[in-house]
RNA sequence: GGGGUGGUAGCUCAAUUGGUUAGAGCACCGGACUGUCGAUCCGGAGGUUGCGGGUUCGAGCCCCGUCCGCCUCGCCA
């Protein structure tokens, strides 16, 4: 060992002791007689003193130390003199006197100091990801990340669930995201998919009679990013046999329980709240609301129907809704040109406008389309909405569709810019019985909403053949703080109601028996029912770390355009690799 | 593919209506300093204003194109 202590581990009680530590120097301050300087490790810093009457070559060398390098100092504990303990350091009582310096590493000058408390922009970041990744804050959610993935399998290990690892190399599936390809040299023009989650081989897992399965599992998706999207990401996958939907929920209580204990010392009230599909679209225009506050959405059908003003009533007519909320006590906290900016804000959802009224009493309305409401149908709307003095209203009158749309990112970025939650709380909740099947216009489709393999509630198959968007599914998702947290349904483990899902999406018997075969089967033999669920690894560390990039919980992310600008990925190949693979690049000119 | 936003010294930023030699803090280099901890003080060096074109007597600023980062719609079973 290069070292006998960390940098964060030295108090008053290592007085009088002889130690080498070893880091990168985080600070330097040199008075010429007397020059301290901070070495940092994962572990914290300490400061060492170089001290004149020391030998002239260690003083002279560590004058010439810079940010950065990498040392080596052997020297003796010492306690501050009064007065002179730093309260900023856990190890701010001590010093360590160097008696011996050893430059491990001369660093060049970095682009950027770890400790910079005005961040980089992102470029440069990640370009020098070694650098950034040394910053103290990121290091300790590489850090959290560990342990909640030690803590996620830590508790599925004493539930009797195996880790189980399934392949990197698999078979493109249609349906779902676009999938990367792997292309294959011996079986010229044929290709691997990267998984887009374990889905089916954990099915088969359970088939296999593994009915206990979990996996930190890799998955791969190759879809625009986002804030909280990237295209390779962490799955915590789930399957277990032989129990019903209650099963996987009270598992996952669980482990959400032991999350909150192992990472934030607290208890969450178990069992978590549980919603349906439907009630939270009702309330909040969206399958995955933020609950950390209310603000929830209100139909105010029975006033458009009858009022004065012409797209409110329109809208009704068309089989369209009138919806909106209250914003407390924010009449005035929003000028007109703030609610204009709101308006283009839910444009971008489809909306074709934004109404606003400021409650001026208990019965009056504020408003340039005030003049259409009749002073019976202003007290109305204020009594709907529970409204009083000083509150703001906000309507979107459209589509079910894309008053959900709006009102939901309405609802959330008012959220946020009025404060009006604890950022650091984690509200979780599970919504329950989403829709089997969505209708795709576009392609003049059924499609599944959760994926093909989600078994139907029983009561509701009969309207496959009446009303199939009715058709509920056994399927839940686990949501927090606006984020999909998890996602897992019941499976079929019927070849026929199998057979007869592929059917209805339009996947024909040949189709499904070429792409699936393998699943179906599998079903054929012997295959228990079975159920379970996937909770995205990187956006639990997003909760508990209070982050709100995924970037920033991943050690080496990629940018919105895929790129990993620390190593170049994606790069060109050579011609050989190409010709060894069959491929030949048709590459649009630029 | 669409919308928005940003790119000026190594870094973070500034630069009035288009107008003189593009500034500041930190970092870097040289010097001073024995108790600092965002050390301080003195001095110095450092710029193809992302890139390409255009308008203009004159462009960091205006116009067109393009590249890159970020946010977002579509997309993400």
């Amino acid at each position: 060992m290069l070292r006998t202590h960390t940098c964060g581990e030295l108090r008053a009680g290592h007085n009088g002791q002889t130690v080498t530590v070893a880091g990168w120097v985080d600070k330097y301050r040199d008075h010429a007689g007397i020059v301290f300087v901070d070495v940092r490790d994962r572990y914290g810093k300490t400061q060492i003193k170089f001290d004149l009457s020391d030998s002239s070559d260690v003083q002279a060398l560590a004058r010439g130390l810079r940010y950065e390098d990498v040392i080596q100092v052997t020297g003796m504990v010492e306690p501050r003199p009064e007065g002179l303990a730093n309260p900023k350091l856990a190890t701010g009582e001590i010093e360590v006197l160097a008696r011996e310096l050893v430059v491990l590493n001369k660093s060049k000058t970095p682009p950027f100091e770890p400790d910079t408390s005005a961040l980089p922009n992102e470029e440069l970041r990640l370009k020098h990801r070694f650098l950034d990744l040394r910053r103290p804050d990121l290091q300790k959610t590489i850090i959290m990340r560990h342990q909640l993935t030690k803590a996620v399998r830590d508790y599925f290990d004493e539930h009797q669930f195996l880790e189980i690892e399934t392949p990197i190399l698999g078979r493109s599936t249609p349906e779902g995201a676009r999938d990367y390809l792997v292309p294959s040299r011996v079986h010229p023009g044929c290709f691997y998919a990267l998984p887009q989650s374990p889905q089916l081989y954990k099915q088969i897992l359970m088939i296999a009679g593994f009915d206990r399965y979990m996996q930190i599992a890799r998955c791969f998706r190759d879809e625009d990013l986002r804030a909280d999207r990237q295209p390779e990401f962490t799955q915590i996958d789930v399957e277990m046999a032989f129990v019903k939907r209650e099963d996987i929920l009270q598992m996952i209580d669980g482990l959400i329980g032991r999350l909150v204990t192992t990472l934030q010392g607290k208890q969450i009230k178990l069992p978590l709240p549980r919603y349906s599909h439907a009630e939270v679209m009702e309330r909040y225009g969206s399958d995955k609301p933020d609950l950390r506050f209310g603000m929830e959405l209100v139909d105010i059908k029975e006033i458009a129907t009858t009022c004065g003003f012409g797209v409110f009533k329109s809208t009704i007519e068309k089989g369209g809704r009138v919806r909106g909320m209250r914003v407390v006590g924010a009449a005035e906290k929003y000028s007109r040109k703030q609610i204009d900016e709101l308006t283009e804000f839910v444009k971008n959802y489809g909306a074709m406008g934004l109404a606003f009224f400021r409650v001026k009493s208990a019965t009056e309305l504020d408003s340039p389309i005030a003049k259409f409401f009749s002073a019976e149908d202003q007290a109305k709307i204020i009594t709907r909405l529970g409204a009083t003095t000083g509150d703001l209203l906000f309507f979107v009158a459209d589509t079910p569709k894309v008053t959900n749309a709006a009102l939901a990112a309405l609802r959330s970025r008012l959220g946020k810019e009025l404060n009006l939650y604890d950022p650091t709380e984690i509200n979780v909740a599970w919504v329950l019985d989403f829709p089997m099947y969505a209708w795709n216009e576009e392609e003049q489709r059924w499609e599944a909403e959760h994926h093909p393999f989600c078994q139907p509630v029983e009561e509701d198959i009969p309207l496959f053949d009446t009303d199939p968007g009715k058709i509920r599914a056994q399927s839940y998702d686990l949501i927090c703080n606006g984020y999909e947290a998890a996602s897992g349904s019941v499976r079929i483990h019927d070849p026929a109601v199998q057979q007869r899902v592929f059917n209805f999406i339009g996947i024909t018997p040949e189709h499904a028996e070429e792409r699936f075969g393998f699943l179906l089967e599998s079903l054929r033999f012997g295959a228990p029912p079975h159920a379970g669920i996937a909770l995205g690894l990187d956006r639990w560390v997003m909760m508990f770390g209070n982050i709100d990039n995924i970037r920033d919980v991943i050690a080496f992310p990629k940018t919105q355009k895929a790129s990993d600008l620390l190593t170049g990925a994606p790069a060109d190949v050579d011609s050989k690799q190409l010709r060894d693979l069959h491929i030949k690049i048709d590459a649009p000119k630029t």
